[in-house]
RNA sequence: GGCCCUAUCGACUAGUUGGUUAGGUCGCAACUCUCUCAAGGUUGAAACACGAGUUCGAAUCUCGUUGGGGCUACCA
């Protein structure tokens, strides 16, 4: 059986959107569970919307995720140019490649499949308008292309002398009329459609003296011997020129199984998911935070606090399902269980809060020594006079509360610096004149006690307050209120524990100076 | 408009050969635990878009309608 090997292919157009890591998951699982390749092609055929950094910015987010290709990229993470035994199809970016594409686009003029066509896009955008105008849309086809200029209508000698001369030529498609192409994607199954609603397609392109998309990739995945595209579902249309496209070349022998993806929706209202979403509801749409020219920033998963893994197996569950009910995997697990037959044929609308569960899981499977030591990175100033057992007693305490580590020190601060006020609510609601009576008393319980753990403290708090008929909740909240100036917080005994007992008598003195 | 894809709880989905009290997860609600808030535990509300047809029997097969998505560039 052959080496499976696939492709992710995107346009250096701007930052990649998670659909667009989703596909290169998806690839990725897909060549890794068959012990194949993934090959990064970078489709830069578009001169004009080229945006600098796009293509490090796929590489780095494609490294986050953990999805790294086999071919296309060095491990200096950079775009190979030059072909070795690791890379042997380089270079693996279009615009160095455009030699390659001219001799492939002339053959098909030669065996008929293509001409050259010399319509200016002005021309064309007038007979586009006129159609507009009487309701009806105009198509370069079987049904306009005699009528327009190009090498079907003009002399031979006269197009020789055109091509030689000028620049403004294109060259275009010539679809077969009124044949079915007969195609099978490997998540949809068959599919029919008629050529005769095709239109011909530009493969050479004279703005920019490059191939269109359909002629590199085609030319491209050919050469790379790839055996499976898998992309998005925006594609699909094109399917049939492809196709053909494979056919004309003579190629069709190991043309490549086609997959297409359905695309991420909103996750209210209608279309697709896009930039501006993330901006609008509150969530990243970007693997990577991204700042474009004019200084704007787009939030990234990773610099909003996400795990990568997280990341990842929300993704991989956007649009597929193992078909059993364990829904946390690790990438390396997600290989072994991927398959393109349980993939989910309607588009999926992402959702946040997953997105967040996601992230609480992962962050509930890391040690307490991990999540110390991210603590650390986030607030390392003010948490460097702690050593790591008092950090970790700290993160072991409110651990269970979080979904991400940035919000760590909202939930512990108390731990690190002592109240500087008191929740006004609670100390109008708690501290009464009984309590004011009752808490030197219970201050002074704790002075002798040994050890000062968790268990012993609440023994005894529990005890005293109970005979001598206080009110548990009465003293223990004010307690909190002391502790943290907050009266909600993780149990009043592992606080006191964990501050020791010079510093909670000591916070408890305070209060009551302050307070009165 | 034309062409193509698609349709199960609010969201993600299971239900691959027609017979299930239509299952799970997120979210939501209630109860429970409890010194508060979380977390945990238990429970609940919540879906087969609609209409025909085939069949003893349809979420599942067929057709149609409607909804959703994509494409319709010398963009990818």
């Amino acid at each position: 059986m052959k080496q499976r090997r696939v492709r992710f292919a995107p346009s250096p157009t701007g930052p990649l959107h998670i659909g667009g890591v989703r596909t290169a998951l998806y690839n990725y699982l897909y060549a890794k569970q068959a012990g194949g390749k993934f090959i990064l092609r970078i489709e830069d055929t578009d001169s004009q919307r080229f945006v600098p950094g796009s293509e490090e910015y796929v590489i780095e987010s494609l490294k986050w995720c953990g999805i790294v290709p086999d071919e296309g990229v060095d491990k200096e993470g950079k775009v190979v140019e030059i072909p070795c035994e690791e890379h042997p199809h380089a270079p693996y970016r279009q615009s160095q490649r455009k030699h390659i594409y001219r001799k492939y686009a002339e053959q098909l003029v030669a065996s008929g499949n293509a001409y050259y066509a010399f319509d200016t896009p002005e021309e064309l955008n007038a007979l586009r308008k006129e159609a507009e105008a009487q309701k009806s849309s105009f198509i370069y086809n079987h049904e306009s292309r005699n009528s327009l200029k190009n090498s079907l209508t003009i002399p031979a000698d006269e197009v020789e002398r055109r091509l030689a001369e000028e620049d403004g030529w294109t060259i275009r498609f010539k679809i077969p009329e009124n044949r079915v192409v007969k195609m099978y994607d490997l998540i949809r199954g068959d599919i029919e459609v008629n050529t005769s609603t095709l239109d011909d397609k530009v493969l050479w392109k004279r703005a920019d003296e490059l191939p269109t998309y359909h002629l590199a990739n085609i030319v491209d995945d050919h050469l790379m011997e790839i055996t499976e595209v898998i992309r998005g579902e925006e594609w699909l249309p094109s399917l049939p020129l492809h196709y053909l496209l494979y056919e004309a070349f003579g190629w069709e022998e190991n043309r490549p199984q086609f997959a297409h993806l359905s695309l991420l929706l909103k996750p209210d209202g209608k279309g697709k998911l896009s930039k501006r979403d993330g901006d609008r509801l509150g969530f990243p749409v970007f693997p990577l935070q991204w700042i474009n020219e004019d200084g704007e920033i787009s939030h990234g998963y990773r610099e909003d606090g996400y795990f990568p893994e997280a990341f990842v197996n929300m993704l991989a569950f956007l649009g597929w399902n193992p078909g059993t009910e364990q829904e946390i995997f690790t990438l390396e697990e997600l290989v072994e269980v991927f398959s393109l037959e349980r993939v989910v044929k309607s588009g999926a609308r992402f959702n946040h809060d997953k997105a967040k569960w996601y992230n609480q899981e992962y962050l509930r499977r890391k040690s307490t020594q991990e999540l110390v030591e991210a603590f650390r990175a986030l607030e390392g100033e003010r948490l460097a006079p702690f050593d790591d057992q008092y950090v970790g007693a700290a993160v072991e305490l409110i651990r269970e509360r979080a979904y991400f580590v940035y919000e760590f020190w909202e939930l512990c601060s108390f731990l690190f610096e002592a109240p500087g006020e008191y929740d006004p609510a609670g100390v109008k609601k708690f501290w009464k004149d009984d309590v004011k009576e009752i808490i030197p008393q219970v201050a002074h319980l704790l002075e002798d006690l040994e050890p000062f753990s968790k268990s012993v403290i609440e023994e005894r708090l529990e005890n005293q307050i109970r005979s001598n008929d206080w009110g548990m909740g009465k003293v223990m909240n004010t307690l909190r209120l002391f502790l943290m100036g907050r009266n909600s917080g993780p149990g009043v005994a592992d606080i006191m524990a964990i501050l020791g007992k010079k510093e909670v008598l000591q916070r408890i003195n305070n209060a009551i100076t302050h307070l009165g």
